[in-house]
RNA sequence: UGGGAUAUAGCCAAGCGGUAAGGCAACGGACUUUGACUCCGUCAUUCGUGGGUUCAAAUCCCGCUAUCCCAG
């Protein structure tokens, strides 16, 4: 792969990445994704970087596909009573899917983007491995690449520590060396996750019942999307003893509460799976898994149920919540994942 | 209306003559390209109320008020 397009964001790492790439010889464009109604700052920033490195910027528009598949997404989800995670859709579908598309089509070999994570080919597969800046690892939020995805990108990032990302940026002049990192949902202000929702939706989602894991009303809950497994603030309830979310119940409009130790589990099942490392498993593999981005793997078992895959921890997990991912290494390695039941 | 008991932060609660523990909640911060979790920090000059005793009272005494229980 010779001529890239790099997606930049606006942010220090992506900035990073087409430096990197420009120092490696890359023949190199930037390219920001115009996705939803935000300020001009992070486009310019990108823009300016671009110009600093002395290279062509594009934009280029998707708002209708981001719309239907991440944000409709992420609304009908939490309709559902799930909890999701859209920036995994957004780089399974828009940065991997519509600036992969659009590269090809436009005579790039390939795209490549500031996450910290690794590719490396072998025995004709692309692998996807975490990066070694281990604390700021997103192999995680990357498990739905597909080998085609994976053999078209550069994750330029993948041997660097964020610490080290900031100085080259910085020596190299460039705006966003010291710019905040990104965190929330990018479509969404102020974290406010919920207005979105009503106004997305139109829907207003009514107050109804908290209940205990025996069924017994306990409380009031002021409507079902203000809640995930595993939350323990702003319940608005106490006990004298920390209470979680345990459950959710769209269609009765029920939250179900309890102790730390009523969230703990060992199996977890996971539809709609991607495998990476290899194209199926069919025997009982140990490997490690994550439920959550920020967690450690936890040691386990995997095997195939139906279409799904299952893991057995060796020690209970906190609070596995429905629609988000399971996610299992090889080591260092991505080996499949899917969206939690 | 008698008899008994209890009143400490938003909630639960320790304290028993020496200058207001702790838990839950809440709030603030850290962490974090999802939601959460977690971690750190803050949170009663004052103990229902008015007097009294004492060098010193949430602690002892008296009145009042409120609540609860038993009796009628």
């Amino acid at each position: 792969m010779k001529k890239i397009l790099v997606g930049m964001s606006g942010g220090v790492d992506s900035s990073a990445a087409a430096l990197l790439l420009l120092q490696q010889g890359y023949d190199v464009t930037g390219c920001t994704l115009n996705l939803f109604e935000k300020e001009a700052t992070d486009v310019n920033d990108a823009k300016e970087v671009c110009g600093k490195l002395g290279i062509e910027h594009i934009t280029v528009n998707a708002p209708e596909l981001f719309r239907k598949a991440v944000m409709s997404d992420f609304a009908e989800c939490y309709e559902k009573g799930e909890t999701p995670n859209p920036c995994i859709i957004c780089n399974e579908k828009i940065k991997f899917g519509v600036m992969l598309d659009f590269a090809l089509e436009n005579g790039f070999d390939g795209i490549a983007t500031g996450h910290y994570a690794r590719i490396e080919e072998e025995d004709g597969r692309s692998l996807l491995k975490r990066g070694d800046d281990i604390k700021k690892d997103q192999s995680y939020f990357l498990y739905r690449l597909s080998q085609h995805q994976l053999s078209h990108s550069i994750f330029p990032l993948f041997n660097m520590e964020k610490p080290q990302i900031r100085q080259l940026a910085e020596e190299n002049g460039l705006i966003t060396a010291r710019k905040r990192d990104s965190q929330d949902i990018c479509f969404i202000n102020n974290g406010d996750y919920v207005s979105f929702i009503k106004d997305f939706t139109g829907r207003d989602f009514p107050d109804g019942d908290f209940l205990d894991t025996n069924g017994n009303v306990i409380g009031r809950h002021g409507g079902i999307i203000n809640y995930t497994v595993g939350q323990r603030k702003g319940l608005g309830v106490t006990f004298g003893k920390p209470v979680y979310v345990c459950s959710k119940d769209a269609v009765n409009n029920t939250v179900t509460l309890g102790e730390l130790s009523e969230i703990m589990t060992d199996t977890v099942v996971a539809e709609d799976v991607n495998f990476i490392a290899v194209p199926e498993i069919k025997d009982e593999v140990r490997c490690t898994a994550k439920v959550r981005y920020n967690m450690k793997d936890m040691p386990c078992t995997l095997t195939m149920e139906g279409g799904r895959i299952k893991v057995k921890f060796d020690e209970a997990v906190k609070a596995v919540t429905k629609g988000q991912a399971l996610v299992c290494y090889d080591g260092d390695s991505v080996l499949c994942g899917g969206r939690i039941i």
